[in-house]
This record gives structure tokens, sequence and C-alpha cells, in this order.
DNA sequence: GTCTATATGATGATAGAC
DNA sequence: GTCTATCATCATATAGAC
């Protein structure tokens, strides 16, 4: 059976097996609806909908609604963003205006679709889900702030970094989840110049502690 | 029939009917369950449980699930607190320590524990559950920032208090509910130190529009 | 007021035909 | 690779006995 390529354009010895666009279209609809609806509202079957398959498939390809959502919530090219980001603005780390660059990074990856999706996925999951909370962590300290915080040589430098964790957060939440207006209708520019300088306070100012920069 | 109270102690004409405490201990039972889990994964079963009665008892006096949640999460005497708060310190409005005078109110309000309660529950379900979240947004806006929003003459006092709003969401998740360290060992009166400056420049300071006090 | 029994429906998961 | 059929479980909610 040596069947030339001939008129057969896609193959080169016979159709690969797999591989039907199924798998990914179902990994996008399971970030549409966990990014919509959080964990436990989305179901397997309207995964399935959304992705126009049966949600028999959803479990013959990642078996678990468990292991579906980690594959969705996982985003490999995070560090990646933030260190350019980093990379692409090296004077504002020296200039102290670390505040402003991280403002930024988050408002600049917000414009990422499938970044966002993930991102209010985790958020929304994350107070209902404690596995959920746990990759929220990993995925703000580890990534996020991990390389923003080892740029600070500050004793507290970990107190610093939480608390502005804690304004991104809110942010996220306030400006992305519940839609909080007129934050939410604010521009990016608006939200880095209002936010921004609290976020350098938070890192490098004076916080009532005592290796404050006054 | 005019018997007199006699021996009885307890009543005054005969047992009223009703009111066997059952009531409002299903009540604090789900409260403690709403905030722990969210109102999805809070099961009315687990309620009637918590507050050891049957779980039917719950829906007798409740009619619904939702119901319940509306009964526990409504608290009347939040914008009295506040009140008594701004009153407390009324130098303080005067004197630019807005923003000190909100990170000390939400902190102290936190010490009541069914306010906690209440609120964490919010937090909780609000992204997951529409009610929910119409229920926070009327929360927070109508009644804490409502009221220190009306103390501000600022043309732009909406977009500064969902700045302020933001900060204090933020620092409610991060502290209290995803329990982000070392945020949430950090005592009252180091958060108020952090995050009082914070809010005053939202409210009050140069935030990057026109109408800032520089 | 309290509880037993049950109606009704949605979910995650699996086995197996095509 | 894809889909039908089904299981087991859990949910809210209700009717009615005591």
């Amino acid at each position: 059976m040596n069947e030339p390529d001939g008129g057969n354009r896609r193959s080169r010895r016979g159709r690969r097996p797999g591989e039907s666009g199924t798998r990914n279209a179902i990994l996008a609809a399971s970030r549409k609806r966990f990014a919509e609806q959080g964990y436990d509202n989305a179901s397997i079957r309207d995964i399935a909908v959304a992705a126009g398959v049966d949600p028999a498939l959803v479990h013959h390809y990642y078996g678990s609604k468990e292991s579906l959502f980690i594959a969705a919530m996982r985003l490999p090219n995070i560090p990646g963003l933030v260190g350019k980001a980093l990379e692409s603005d090296p004077e504002a780390l020296a200039e102290g205006r670390l505040g402003e660059l991280l403002a930024r990074t988050v408002v600049m990856i917000w414009e990422d679709k499938t970044l966002q999706r993930t991102a209010i996925g985790l958020l929304r999951s994350a107070l209902t889900h404690e596995r959920a909370a746990a990759m929220l962590r990993d995925f703000v300290r580890s990534t996020i702030f991990g390389q923003i915080a080892s740029t600070l040589r500050s004793p507290d430098a970990e107190y610093r970094v939480s608390l502005a964790a804690s304004q991104v957060i809110g942010l996220l939440m306030a400006r992305y989840v519940l839609r909080v207006e007129p934050l939410a209708s604010a521009s990016g520019q608006e939200v880095v110049r209002a936010i921004g300088p609290a976020l350098q306070r938070y890192l490098a100012g004076d916080i009532g502690t005592d290796s404050g920069t006054a």
C-alpha cells in the first residue's frame, strides 16, 4: 500500500490520529464558564454545550472536573510576560516608579482575553474552592509578586508585597468582577495613575513601620 | 379569664406561642456556614446540623434558601455603627484624617463576630451569586461609603470612593478570606497605619485627575 | 412546633455501542 | 473519536403524621 500523497494535501502518510481541535475547544469553553460562574456553578454539561461537544467527551479528554479546571487555569507564560514588562522599563525600577510599573503590568496583562478569563476564573473560584485558592496564591506570589518582591531589599518585603497584593486583588475584584462604578468604566491610564502611587508607597514608602523611606 | 400570675414566673397569661430559640439558632448557624462556604456550598442540611435542628424546620421558618440568605445577611445597625464611628472623632474629618478614620472603622467593625460573618459571607457569595453581589454593592455603597462620600465635596467623589472601596475590599479579601501572609497576621494597628494613608489619598489627595489636592 | 417520607431535579462520572 | 444511556449522589423543597 504505497499510496503517494497525490491530491491528498493534508496528510503525509495517512491521517494522523487525534487532534480534531475538540480538546482545545473544550479548554477554551471551560475557561469562559469558570470565569463567568466559578468552579461550582460551571457544570461539565454547560461547558460541553458552550464547546459544542458531548458532555462525555469532556470526561474522555480531561478525566474529571478538577483536572479540567487545573488544565484551564494553568498558563505557563505569565513569568515571561512579567519579566518582559520589567525589562521594558528598567529605569522605572531604579527611579522609584516600581508601583506605577506594577500597576501598568497588571492593566496590560489584562488586555489578553485568555489571561483575563483565567484570572477571573481563579478569583471567582478561590473563595469557595480550596484548590482554586491555593492556585491563586501561587499564581500571585510565585509569578507576579515573587519577581517584583525580589527587587526589594527591605527586611519587611513580604509584608509590603502582601499589602500591594491586597490592593491589586481589590482592584481586580472591584473593577472586573463586581464591576463597581465608576471604577469599572475608568480608562486603564486613569487607573494606573490612581493605583500606581499607592502601590509605590506600599512597596517602598513609609507604611508606619521602622523601615520606611519616610 | 382573669387568672393572676401566681407562681408561674415565665408567662403573664399562659404560654406564648412560638419563640423557642430555634429560629435564631438557625439564623446564627446559617451565617456561620454562609461565611465559611459561600452561598452555593452551604447546604440547608449542613445549616440544620450546625443549628442542631431538622432540615425541614429551616424551610418551615424561612421558606427557601434564598430567603434565609437574605435574612442572615441583613444587619440593620451598620449605619448606626458607622455614624457613631464618624461622630467619635469629628476632628478627623476636618483634619484630613478621613482615610485613617475609615481604616479604623473597618478594623473596628471587624471585631463584631456576627458582622464579620455577615461580611465574609457576602464576599464569598458575591462572586458566584448575583443576588449576593447586589447585596454587597448596597451594603458597601449605601452604608459605609455612602456616609463617607457625603462628607467629600469633590466633583469626582464617586470615583474616589470606588477607589477606596477597591482597597477595602482587597484588604478584606486578602487578610480575612484568602488569609495572605503576613498581612493576615498583622495587628489591626499596623494595618490601619499602612492602609489609612492610601485611603486618605484616594479620598482627598492627588489621584492624577484635575481635582487633586496636589 | 417538630420530624418522617418523599417528590423532583441537577450534578459528576462510567460503560459500552457505533 | 464520538455519543447514548445510565448510575449514584446530592440538592431544595413539600406534604402530612405526630
